[in-house]
RNA sequence: GCCGCGGUGGCGGAAUGGCAGACGCGAUGGACUCAAAAUCCAUUGUCCGUAAGGGCGUGAGAGUUCGACUCUCUCCCGCGGCACCA
């Protein structure tokens, strides 16, 4: 047979799709496996050789799980909705829908011609009014249990996307501002500075969660049942750092200062601080305020300097906007410490006092403190804290001396209490764009907001003609989707005109793909309880603090709710390496180093690419495409052709044992490696039996084992060598090979003989040699004795691999 | 600044306390061919040596050990994340 990639790949996909031969029941016996991975954004440049390459690594654990005896669910679907998408729209002057249609069909083609073994018939689409009723179902859950709400806040705005952002979505930039550096927050997705505005936004009240978010890291099974494995254990200790990091608890204190006035007429009553160290407590000189602080318009009449106290809360509240626009314009002689230096204003004419101490410090308000956090106060020790140090010496404020008392003595001398703070903060969906879910909600003057009745989801995104966003959500413009009658009192109201973040969308896909045809649930709790958690998901390291909080958010709350039994909805995380364009850099149209897989695919095959992508290098590194990496993996699989029909003909003339160690060998740790994935060796092993056996004869039966050992890294070619074998089955439903621990050792072992720790010489001995044995054998060479002279001072003996003298 | 990961031939990488550079790419020489491609064979860390052989060698320096790419400490460089969270 020649090997003709194209026919054989042709032929066995077809039979794949046609046959429905991957499909996933839970009616089977067998034990069940859930893989998943991220499902792709369907963009309109379509797949780079990059992307595949999780999916080809699920692919080879799927097939390689199939043939241990696993019933595998694995499939795949659509994030549809989202901004490129409509960007693009925009620019080509289509309908989204249209848009997002032709981009799914090209990615489907795309990833079809890689030979995944996915159940389609479970494939799913975020943008199909049958997914997103779901969606929309969701939120409702979440309003009524007071976990979606809706606040005035100072948001994330994206200026050039019209819409609002996440923190998660905004990322710190650095920009050259003079000589020095300064960071802003840019737009994930167009790199466009950040705007802060205020604006009434949907929120998600993930922070309820957090603790458990936390704690939840790190489940162990307490039954050490190996079968149910919970999170954390099977995640990259790196991604639970970072979750743990987003979540950041502290643990601290809220403690009262008095407050006190110039003039006594009015009681000012108390402020609040929260801070981690309150040992520190007589360290504390001033208090700090943020400048969106409650307590500074209540005193405004105590305030002897309001003008100026006023001007800096304006200046504060702009700063994002202002510190972009000073760093255009400022000169090249600025200084980056001086630039870097934090600001604030006293408020004259009030003052707190230290209850440790009994002093009367000062107060101030700083933009280096957030509102957002803790009480929006902090106590300044610039004794103790680098910050409050460099605010002390700027504005020559008093800095104490170290004195540290216990916490308990703290608390008591002060009236504080325990707290914890949590980083997180909570989950901002409102988008202002057209391209989403809408909100299913209704906005009426007499009865307030109320969600859509469930009978009457999903509520559909209608289509505009025009969409394009103008700083007010596009649904708004729409009268006829606006317009409804209110569900308590029927009188005419409004619908909320804002979708969903795309983040809500995926925070809950992975229970869909159980139950995906469902018009009644979400999904049905029996066939979820089967099927879940997800045994194994591969996801981008992107994806590290966002999807996954979400996700795992949305579990916790299912299950709250008595829909789903877990807590944790993924058991295993791997993360995939980028692959990099030729010139080491990340892919992209501009720079120009973008490989296309469909002319890769046609030129040597999808068997040649994925082996190729798996050979490359560790998974969860990235490395740089070689365009005659390829062409390797491509030699090696006519060889390996060749290797086996040449052993078809030669065929059960031998009951070799030559060979026989090897193969056990390599039967052994192609699994391993699979299961630890570690394709790279894995493939280096098939590659080293072959050179290894070569020409010598082998039994018909190491010879399927052998095609097997392949069969999950190239799968047409190993189905199509299976049935040049004589068999008719599809190999994935076969036994993986089994090794026998006894036949994967040789009789002999090559010996080490060092001398001080250097190697002198290696000599054949036999597996069990003594050590009385190994030492005449050594001796017996010249090259070592010429090293030795005297008795050695100690001898060094591993058995069956190495002796050395040391003199 | 803080946290995390990493640094091994011309290149991707292998080896997690016991032969450094497996496997693959590239390169050089050879076979086949009218020729080329493809394929096959040999060589391929570096220095000294005709050779046998030997010295050096895993970012730098120290340490632990009979023995260190592997463990410990200090430093340098690269990548990723967080960034006034009190």
């Amino acid at each position: 047979m020649k090997y003709d990639h194209k026919k054989i790949e042709k032929k066995w996909q077809k039979r794949w799709l046609q046959e429905k031969v991957f499909a996933a029941s839970e009616k089977s016996k067998k034990p069940k496996f859930y893989q998943l991975e991220t499902f792709p954004y369907p963009s309109a440049a379509g797949l780079h050789v990059g992307h595949p390459k999780g999916y080809i690594a699920e692919d080879i654990h799927a097939r390689f799980m199939r043939m241990q005896g696993k019933e595998v669910l694995y499939t795949m679907g659509w994030d549809a909705f989202g901004l490129p998408t409509e960007n693009y729209a925009i620019k080509v002057g289509k309908a989204p829908q249209e848009v997002a249609e032709e981009n799914i069909k090209n990615f489907k083609r795309q990833v079809q011609m890689f030979g995944l073994s996915y159940d389609w018939d479970r494939e799913i689409n975020t943008a199909s009014p049958d997914y997103y009723r779901w969606t929309q179902w969701l939120f409702i859950k979440l309003w009524e249990k007071g976990l979606a709400y809706r606040a005035k806040a100072k948001v994330n705005w994206c200026p050039k996307d019209q819409t609002v952002l996440a923190n998660e979505q905004v990322i710190q930039k650095q920009i050259a501002k003079g000589k020095s550096q300064d960071t802003v927050g840019v737009c994930e997705r167009c790199e466009t500075p950040v705007e802060q505005r205020e604006m009434e936004q949907w929120f998600l009240k993930i922070t309820d969660y957090a603790e458990r978010l936390l704690e939840d890291l790190n489940l162990v099974d307490p039954d050490a049942n190996e079968e149910i494995r919970l999170a954390g254990a099977g995640w990259p200790a790196a991604t639970i750092k970072r979750q743990e990091d987003w979540i950041g608890k502290s643990e601290g204190a809220l403690i009262n200062f008095k407050l006190k006035t110039l003039n006594f007429k009015q009681d000012l009553g108390e402020i609040e601080v929260f801070t981690t160290r309150p040992d520190t407590l007589f360290g504390a000189t001033y208090l700090v305020l943020a400048p969106e602080h409650g307590l500074i318009a209540k005193c405004k009449s105590q305030i002897v300097n309001w003008e100026e106290v006023e001007k800096y809360i304006a200046q504060a509240s702009h700063k994002t906007e202002l510190m972009r626009m000073a760093g255009a314009q400022d000169p090249p002689s600025h200084k980056a410490s001086e630039g870097q230096g934090k600001t604030g204003i006293e408020l004259k004419g009030i003052r707190a006092i230290n209850p440790a101490t009994k002093e009367e410090i000062p107060i101030w308000i700083a933009d280096y403190v957030l509102g957002s956090y803790g009480t929006g106060a902090i106590m300044a020790v610039p004794a103790h804290d680098e910050r409050d140090k460099e605010f002390a010496e700027k504005f020559h404020l008093p800095i104490a001396v170290k004195t540290l008392i216990s916490w308990d003595e703290a608390l008591k001398i002060s009236g504080g209490v325990k707290k914890i703070q949590y980083r997180l903060r909570d989950w901002s969906v409102s988008r202002q764009r057209y391209w989403g879910v809408p909100i299913p909600m209704i906005h009426c003057d007499a009865c307030g907001i109320n969600p859509v009745p469930e009978k009457d989801l999903p509520v559909e995104l209608p289509r505009l003609k025009e969409y394009r966003p103008k700083g007010v959500p596009p649904l708004a413009s729409s009268e006829k989707f606006i317009k409804v009658k209110c569900p308590k009192c029927g009188v005419t109201a409004r619908r909320d005109s804002e979708t969903l973040d795309t983040f809500v969308d995926s925070s809950w896909y992975y229970l869909r793909y159980t139950d995906p045809k469902n018009e009644k649930e979400p999904f049905d709790k029996a066939k979820a309880k089967h099927w879940l958690p997800v045994d194994l998901y591969v996801i981008g390291a992107e994806h590290t603090v966002l999807h996954l909080l979400y996700s795992r958010f949305i579990t916790k709350f299912l299950q709250d709710e008595g829909y789903l039994s877990f807590s944790e909805p993924f058991l295993k995380l791997r993360h995939v390496g980028l692959i990099q364009g030729s010139d080491g850099q990340k892919m992209s149209k501009s720079r120009g180093n973008v490989v296309n897989p469909d002319d890769i695919v046609a030129e040597f095959g999808a068997d040649a690419v994925r082996l190729y992508e798996m050979f490359m290098g560790p998974f969860e590194d990235g490395q740089p495409w070689d365009p005659r990496g390829v062409i390797g993996a491509e030699r090696f699989l006519k060889r390996f052709v060749n290797f086996v029909l040449e052993g078809i003909e030669a065929k059960a003339k031998t009951t070799q044992k030559e060979s026989l160690s090897f193969i056990h060998k390599t039967i052994k740790k192609v699994g391993d490696d699979i299961a630890a994935f570690k394709f790279n060796t894995a493939i280096s092993a098939l590659m080293i039996l072959l050179n290894e056996i070569g020409v010598k004869p082998i039994a018909a039966s190491n010879l399927e084992d052998i095609v097997k050992l392949i069969h999950p890294f190239a799968p047409h070619l190993g189905q199509e060598l299976w049935s040049r074998l004589k068999h008719d089955t599809m190999l994935d439903f076969e036994p993986w090979p089994e090794y026998d621990a006894k036949l994967m050792y040789d009789e002999t072992v090559q010996l080490v003989i060092q001398v001080n720790g250097k190697v002198r010489n290696i000599v054949i001995a036999s597996k069990g040699i003594s050590q009385g044995e190994a030492e005449k054998l050594a001796l017996a060479s010249e090259k070592v004795k010429s090293f030795i002279s005297g008795k050695p001072k100690k001898i060094i003996f591993v058995p069956g691999r190495l002796i050395n003298f040391v003199i």
